[in-house]
DNA sequence: ACTACAGATGACAGCGCTGTCAATTTGAAT
DNA sequence: ATTCAAATTGACAGCGCTGTCATCTGTAGT
């Protein structure tokens, strides 16, 4: 029933260390005798040990997700994309999800590390731009990838996946002050996300660049939730000197907001524009879809699992020199039917 | 740096055999033995190596989560629950998305349960009530529990969590019927998901408790999605013979009602009565918020870890007779502002 | 032909633990 | 004190693989 590494030997006629050459892409293995190994590993359906390679080797195929994020489809996207890639290089994934207030996450961490030899870790935000939790992380003897909104930061030996935030919100802003816009508000997610003040710096950019005032009264803080939507463009509202568009720093806020400015009679896209970020599901799910920034989620995170694979397979090979490499991304407009040229009078 | 069972050993004066009982809670250790143990354990922060572990023992301390769903808080729940029991019982999780449209998952799965010795799977909807891949599964030597709608569909030595979606449905249909509601509509989901099914089935069980009918036209085939809650909607209000109340199959499609109804003027809850389904933040994004079956994801999960873990271990320790053991659940009617008493006229 | 050397393969130890079984200790019964 | 079973502990093999190093093969240079 179980099929090992010698079966596979004896039946391809070679000795056990050469099969164990075959599986680990070693290359110094001559053409002929790789195919009659190849042969014989598909005809026993042989499948190697993962326990065996990891005691052997004293390392394993595996990596962790760490993430303390509330937003579900971000996280599972994220997921989804890592798994990918983990299974195109053979990897396995293990997930921890943690509350970032405990402080004995690094404690936690740590024994899941030495306990199953993570070969590397994937770290999302909020966590990945936490300093305290970061320098702890750096001590610990694994290698990581964080993903952080920005480009600033940057730890020796350390690969990032940066995902440019302040850029796509300057373009979403400027799209929104070409349809003619002057008086456009912003509404914030919670201000100890980098993204927040990332998205936020974009809009303040665009402002300035196109000489527009900002109204402080237009910056509204909220968090990543509906309900902090609904609340803001009810504030925004109420003001005298009303904004003719809003930009809210992710789509859950948007869809908030647009739903609260409907029931209070406002017509979207023709009196108020509303414009989002992520391109999450939320923006398919109001009525006029919402305008955003497409955070490719998925190709984020199969891009980080790449970047650490492929960090984690150099610093086996002990190739020397090579600076750890980074990864960017910029989310890209998506005009959608929340916001339109400002009505004229 | 590296601390090995050994290390201990020496340190509380013992043979490693007995720190390997210690650590594995074997119970045949004296008393002060095991305090000794316990306690250079502790100061020397041993950490057992999960991959000798799994190889010696033939075993791993790993369960794998297989899904195959688009709802992402769903999932996301799910796995948060069988996380917290897995770090309370010691298990790692793999988690194994999967598109159940392709054939060669049980390929997959096989390879995989092999390469890592997963000792358990817990599969969710809709692979879960998919016949042809359970049978296949059972063939596999693996311990299993599957989260299934209902409670039919009982397998041999494999434990299951029962929602009762259909008891859950009916109490919702039952409340709106309580609230003076006749003509009650239907919005279904995939009908591939045993869910969508015992759901329909609920209603028409209370629609027939109460001698009601159901004129065909109110059953409207959907889907889990936004979207399809806004046809659904738009459709139902179509109709000369308009219903007063819409049961849809979950949140998301009761949001994307309840969105349609208010755009045609519809006023929620006065003059349309809406409930959803799982108490997803879908319910809780919509103005009002959604009359909904509270479904415990998180809670089921952990309790579907625990079966299986339980039922891993009892096959270990081969203590034989005691039959498999079930888990049932049944969503609970949680009442908000999307429903209302019957207009009067 | 004969060395030299890289390329290819094999032999073997051992990763850190668990399972098995044997050795020792304990304690209650004679 | 003596006996014997039960409780407790230890010795040791080996899980299936990888790393290291030794051996073997083939080919080119002389």
């Amino acid at each position: 029933m179980k099929v090992t590494i010698k079966d596979v030997a004896i039946h391809a006629g070679v000795s056990f260390k050469t099969v164990s050459r075959v599986m680990n892409h070693e290359g110094t293995v001559k053409p002929e005798t790789l195919e009659k190994v190849k042969k014989a590993i598909a005809e026993l359906k042989y499948q190697p040990n993962t326990a065996a390679r990891n005691l052997a080797g004293s390392k394993s195929y595996a990596l962790g997700f760490i993430y303390d994020n509330p937003n579900a489809y971000y996280v599972i996207d994220m997921q989804q994309g890592i798994l990918e890639e983990c299974g195109r290089k053979g990897y396995e994934l293990l997930i921890h999800p943690c509350e970032s207030s405990t402080d004995d996450i690094i404690t936690k961490i740590q024994q899941m590390v030495k306990r199953t030899q993570l070969s590397g870790l994937i770290v999302s935000p909020p966590l990945s731009e936490n300093p305290a939790f970061i320098s702890e992380l750096a001590k610990l003897d694994i290698q990581f990838v964080r993903l952080v909104s920005g480009d600033d930061g940057k730890i020796e030996n350390t690969s990032c996946v940066f995902i440019h935030d302040r850029e796509a919100a300057e373009t979403i802003v400027d799209y929104l002050i070409t349809l003619g816009h002057k008086k456009i508000a912003f509404i914030s997610g919670e201000k100890d996300h980098k993204s927040t003040l990332e998205r936020q710096e974009g809009y303040m950019q665009a402002m300035r660049a196109h000489g527009l005032d900002v109204n402080p009264d237009w910056i509204v803080e909220g968090r990543y939730s509906f309900d902090y939507g609904v609340r803001g463009a009810q504030s925004l509202l109420a003001l005298a000197d009303r904004p003719t568009a809003i930009f809210a720093c992710n789509d859950e806020i948007a869809a908030g907001a647009l739903l609260a400015a409907r029931l209070e009679g406002v017509d979207i896209p023709k009196q108020l524009s509303i414009a989002g970020f992520e391109d999450s599901p939320f923006s398919r799910q109001t009525i006029p879809q919402l305008t955003t920034a497409a955070q490719p989620t998925k190709t984020i995170g199969a891009s980080a699992a790449a970047l650490l694979i492929n960090n984690i397979t150099k610093n086996r090979m002990r190739t020397q020199g090579a600076q750890t490499p980074h990864e960017d991304f910029t989310p890209s407009l998506v005009v959608r039917g929340s916001t339109n040229i400002i009505a004229e009078g």
